[in-house]
DNA sequence: AACTGTGGCTTGTGTC
DNA sequence: GACACAAGCCACAGTT
C-alpha cells in the first residue's frame, strides 16, 4: 500500500544513482522528530546544444526528432539562455542515462554541425541542486509517498519517493545530529606502518551521546577491530563521522586491511564501504564523512596542522602531555605498560576529534549551505571549487549557460600596491581600510566578462592604467553575484549585532558571516584563476588596477585631510590618529570615491622596519601584535622566535634599545653553557614536492632524504623538522632530522649567528644597530 | 583563487 | 682555492 504525505527534513547529503535503468537523485535527510530518511526522485540528466548563429534551433530540433540518430535521447525542447551577454536559443536534450553524457553531447554537436554543448560535464546531483535551488544543510518540505522496503529501509528510518520538488523551509536551528569521532593506530618496527604488512592495533571512537570505546588487537590479526568498527557505526548510526587525517590515512588503511582480511566494511547507510570521491575525499553513503585535517587547513593562524596544535589553538583541549612521537610508537607498543599508555592516548584522541568536530560543525554547515557543496565535500574542496560551486548555482538562477572548466595557461597580471613604510617607532597610529575592496570595485564599476567591451565613452567605465572598458548597464554576472553576497553579509552582520553572544543562534550567524566573507573574497581570485569557468584576465587585472587607483587617490585625500601616511597595503592606510581628521578623511572617501572605508584599529605604538609587510604593534591594552616578522613564521627555530618576541616587546615598551640589547647579550652567553631543550633548535619547513624532485640541495630537503632512508616515507605537503649539527661540510650536509640527534650535537654558533642575531637586528636596526654591533656593544657595556 | 614582498640558501661565474 | 656577487630556488607571510 502506498500512502502520501508531506515530509519536512534537513538535507544532509545528495547522491545520484540508477535504479532499474532509471536515473535518480537521492536526498538524505533528518526530520524534525529526528527520523533519518532517504527520498528518491527520478531525475533525468540533460545538457544543452548551442546552435551556430546561422542555424535555426527549431530546425535542428526537428532534425533530431525525425532522424533519431541516437537512441539515448528521450526528450528535446527549445530554451532561451544567456551566454555571457548574448541571448541565445538552445536545444535542451534529456538523456535516458547519466553515463557518458559528454560523449553523447559531442556526437550531437558533430551530427548537427552545432557550435558547442553545455553542462554535460556536471554531476546529476549538482544539476538537480541548480535546477531547484536546493542547498545542503537547509530545511525543505516535499510531498512524498512510501516506497516498498529495500535494503536501505533497515538502515534508514524511512525510504520515500518524491511526489514534487523540495520547497525551502526557513529554520535557523539544526536538527539533533548524531556524530562520532574516531582514530586508529598501527605500528611498525622500521619506518611507518604499511597496510600490506601491519595490522591495526588500536581503533578508538566516541559518539555524541557520550558512548565510546577502544578496540585493541593484541594478536596477529585485526579482523575483530574491522568487524567491531562496522558494527559500532551501524549501531551508533552517525550523521557525521569525524576523523583527523581520515581521507589521507585512516580510510585507505582500513580499506586495505578489510581487503586483506576479507572483512566487509559496512560503514554507509547503504551498508557499503567508504568510496573514493572528489578532491581526494572518501564518501560514505548517507553520512557526512568529515576529515578535520581539512578544517585545520582553513585555520589560517595554525601553521602546524596537527590535532594537538589545532585543539590548542581553539582552546578545546591540550593534548601535549599525552603525545607519543610517531617514531616511538613501536617501542611503546612492545612494552606492556607503555602499551596501555599508547592505547589511552588513542582513546583521548578520539574524544578530542569528536569535540573538535562538534566545534567545527557550525562552520561546515554554513559553508556547505552557501557554497552548495555537501558538508562532507566542502572542507576537502579548495577555495576555487567552493566559489565554482557557488557561482554555478547563482549563474543558473540568472539564466546563464554554465561553461566547462578550462585549463588554459594562467597569464599573470599586476596586483596591489604596498607602500614603503617609514622605519622607526610611531605613537598613536590609526589603521583605516576599505571594506571588501575588490568585490566592491567589481560591483561599482561593473567589472565582469559579460560587460567587457571595446566601446569607449559615457556608457562605459574605463579602467586606468590597463585601459579596459566595461558597460555600465546591465549589471554583469560578477557584479550581481558579488552584490548579493555583500548585501547578504551586511544583513547577517546586522543580525549578529541584534543577537546575544554565547547563544547557538549567535554562533550560527557568526559561522554564516565567516562563510560569506570567504566566498566573497575568493570570488575575485576565482576570476583570475586559469581553472575558472568564468576566467577573465581582464576582469582580475581591472579589479586590481581599480584597487591601485583607489588607494593612490586615498593617499591624496588622507594628506588633504591633514593626515600623515606611514604605511599601506592594498586597501589599508596607516595614519597618525587624530580623530577629527580621520573622520573627515572617511567622509571624503565616501564623497569623492563613493566607497566605504572604516577605522579598524588604533595602536598605541608601532614599529616599522625598512621592509614591507613586516611590523610590530603595541596595542592599547599592552598586548603585542606581530605582522610578517620571523617570530610568527613557521620556518624559524623557536629560539629565534622567542628572541625576536622579547626584543620587540622591550623596544616597543621602552622606546630605547637598552633592555633588548642586554637581553640578547645575556642570552648569547648562556647559549653555550646552559642546556635548552632540543625543540628550541628545530626548524620546520614544508615540502612542496617529493624530496627527489628538488633541483637544489636545501637543508630541509636533505633532512627529508635522511628520513626516507630511515623507512619513513615523506611526501609533498609534509613538514620536515631538522636541526643544524656540528660537522664538516655544507650547511645542507649538517641538517639532521631532529629525532635522530641530541642536544649535544647542536651547532650553537650557527644558531647564534644565523638565527638569533639576524632576528634581533631586524628589530634593532631602527636604532642603527646591526648584527655585528649587537655583540660589539657587549664589549663596550661590560668594559 | 590571485598577486606582492622578504629573505635564507645554493649555485654559477668572475676575480685575485 | 678563497672570496664576492648575482641569479635563481624555495618557503613563507600578507593583502583581497
Amino acid at each position: 500500500m502506498v500512502s502520501e504525505m508531506n515530509r519536512e527534513f534537513w538535507l544532509l547529503d545528495l547522491n545520484s544513482d540508477e535504479k532499474e535503468g532509471k536515473p535518480q537523485v537521492w536526498l538524505w535527510g533528518i526530520t524534525p522528530e529526528g527520523k533519518r530518511i532517504v527520498i528518491t526522485e527520478n531525475y533525468r540528466p540533460y545538457f544543452y546544444i548551442l546552435p551556430k548563429a546561422s542555424q535555426n534551433p527549431a530546425n535542428l530540433k526537428a532534425r533530431l526528432e525525425k532522424e533519431r540518430p541516437l537512441p539515448s535521447i528521450v526528450e528535446l525542447s527549445i530554451e532561451n539562455k544567456k551566454l555571457l551577454s548574448q541571448e541565445r536559443t538552445v536545444i535542451r536534450v534529456v538523456a535516458s542515462s547519466s553515463e557518458n553524457l559528454a560523449k553523447l553531447a559531442t556526437k550531437i554537436v558533430k551530427f548537427l554541425g552545432a557550435e558547442a554543448f553545455f553542462e554535460a560535464d556536471l554531476r546529476p546531483a549538482t544539476k538537480y541542486q541548480n535546477d531547484f535551488q536546493v542547498h545542503p544543510c537547509q530545511w525543505y518540505g516535499m510531498e512524498v509517498e512510501t516506497e516498498p522496503a529495500t535494503v536501505q529501509a533497515r538502515i534508514v528510518g524511512e525510504t520515500l519517493q518524491a511526489r514534487n520538488r523540495p520547497a525551502h523551509v526557513l529554520h535557523e536551528r539544526l536538527p539533533d545530529l548524531r556524530a562520532i569521532g574516531f582514530t586508529m593506530l598501527a605500528v611498525s618496527q622500521v619506518g611507518s606502518p604499511s597496510p600490506e604488512r601491519d595490522p591495526i592495533r588500536v581503533l578508538a571512537w566516541n559518539g555524541s551521546d557520550g558512548r565510546g570505546g577502544t578496540l585493541r588487537s593484541d594478536e596477529r590479526s585485526d579482523e575483530n577491530i574491522l568487524r567491531k568498527f562496522s558494527e559500532v557505526v551501524q549501531a551508533e548510526d552517525p550523521d557525521f563521522i569525524f576523523s583527523f587525517g581520515g581521507n589521507s590515512a585512516h580510510w585507505p588503511y582500513l580499506l586495505k586491511r578489510a581487503e586483506k582480511t576479507r572483512v566487509s566494511l559496512t560503514i554507509g547507510r547503504d551498508a557499503g564501504p567508504p568510496r573514493q570521491s572528489l578532491f581526494g575525499h572518501f564518501s560514505v553513503t548517507g553520512r557526512a564523512n568529515v576529515d578535520l585535517l581539512d578544517f585545520a587547513g582553513d585555520l589560517y593562524d595554525v601553521k602546524e596542522k596537527t590535532l594537538g596544535a589545532v585543539t590548542r589553538y581553539l582552546g578545546v583541549r591540550d593534548l601535549r602531555e599525552t603525545v607519543v612521537e610517531e617514531t616511538d610508537n613501536y617501542d611503546y607498543w612492545s612494552d606492556p605498560h607503555k602499551r596501555d599508555v599508547l592505547t589511552k592516548m588513542v582513546g583521548q584522541e578520539a574524544e578530542t576529534i569528536l569535540t573538535l568536530g562538534t566545534d567545527a560543525l557550525d562552520y561546515v554547515v554554513q559553508l556547505s549551505a552557501l557554497s552548495n557543496l555537501p558538508p562532507d565535500h566542502v572542507l576537502a574542496g579548495a577555495a576555487g571549487f567552493r566559489v565554482d560551486s557557488h557561482m554555478m548555482m547563482e549563474a543558473h538562477r540568472l539564466g546563464q549557460l554554465i561553461p566547462p572548466r578550462n585549463e588554459v595557461p594562467a597569464i599573470p597580471y599586476r596586483g596591489a600596491i604596498v607602500l614603503q613604510p617609514e622605519p622607526g617607532l610611531h605613537d598613536n597610529v590609526a589603521v583605516v581600510d576599505f571594506s571588501s575592496m575588490y568585490p566592491s570595485l567589481m560591483v561599482k564599476y561593473n567589472i565582469s566578462p559579460d560587460t567587457l567591451t571595446e566601446e569607449k565613452g559615457d556608457e562605459v567605465y574605463t579602467v586606468p592604467e590597463v585601459g579596459t572598458s566595461f558597460r555600465k548597464t546591465p549589471p554583469g554576472l560578477y557584479a550581481q553575484i558579488l552584490s548579493d553576497l555583500i548585501q547578504n553579509r551586511k544583513m547577517i552582520k546586522a543580525e549578529i549585532a541584534r543577537s546575544t553572544k554565547g547563544t547557538s543562534r549567535y554562533r550560527i550567524l557568526k559561522a554564516r558571516e565567516k562563510a560569506a566573507k570567504i566566498i566573497t573574497n575568493a570570488t575575485y581570485g576565482y576570476a583570475g584563476w586559469a581553472g575558472s569557468r568564468w576566467y577573465s584576465k581582464q576582469v582580475a587585472e581591472s579589479a586590481a588596477a581599480m584597487g591601485r587607483d583607489t588607494i593612490n587617490k586615498s593617499i591624496g585625500l588622507a594628506r588633504q585631510s591633514g593626515l600623515k601616511v606611514f604605511y599601506g597595503d592594498t586597501d589599508s592606510l596607516f595614519v597618525n590618529y587624530d580623530k577629527d581628521r580621520v573622520d573627515r578623511f572617511i567622509a571624503a572617501i565616501d564623497q569623492e570615491l563613493g566607497l566605504e572605508i572604516n577605522l579598524s584599529q588604533v595602536y598605541k605604538r608601532i614599529l616599522f622596519t625598512e621592509a614591507r609587510k613586516k611590523y610590530a604593534v603595541l596595542k592599547e591594552n599592552g598586548e603585542l601584535d606581530l605582522v610578517g616578522m620571523e617570530a610568527i613564521r613557521g620556518d624559524w627555530s623557536s629560539l629565534a622566535k622567542e628572541v625576536q618576541n622579547k626584543v620587540l616587546q622591550f623596544v616597543l615598551e621602552d622606546k630605547t634599545p637598552d633592555r633588548a640589547l642586554s637581553y640578547v647579550r645575556q642570552l648569547s652567553h648562556e647559549l653555550a653553557s646552559q642546556k635548552r631543550p632540543l625543540s628550541s633548535f628545530v626548524i620546520w619547513k614544508t615540502l612542496t614536492k617529493r624530496p627527489e624532485q628538488y633541483d637544489v640541495h636545501a637543508p630541509h630537503v636533505e633532512a627529508a632524504k635522511k628520513i626516507v632512508k630511515l623507512g619513513w616515507p615523506v611526501s609533498s605537503g609534509d613538514r620536515v623538522g631538522y636541526v643544524i649539527v656540528m660537522a664538516r661540510g655544507k650547511l645542507y650536509e649538517r641538517a639532521e632530522p631532529y629525532f635522530k640527534t641530541s642536544i649535544d650535537n647542536i651547532d650553537i654558533a650557527y644558531y647564534l649567528q644565523n638565527q638569533v642575531l639576524p632576528v634581533a637586528a631586524r628589530a634593532l636596526s631602527i636604532f642603527g644597530i646591526t648584527e655585528e654591533n649587537i655583540l660589539e656593544a657587549k664589549g663596550r657595556v661590560e668594559g
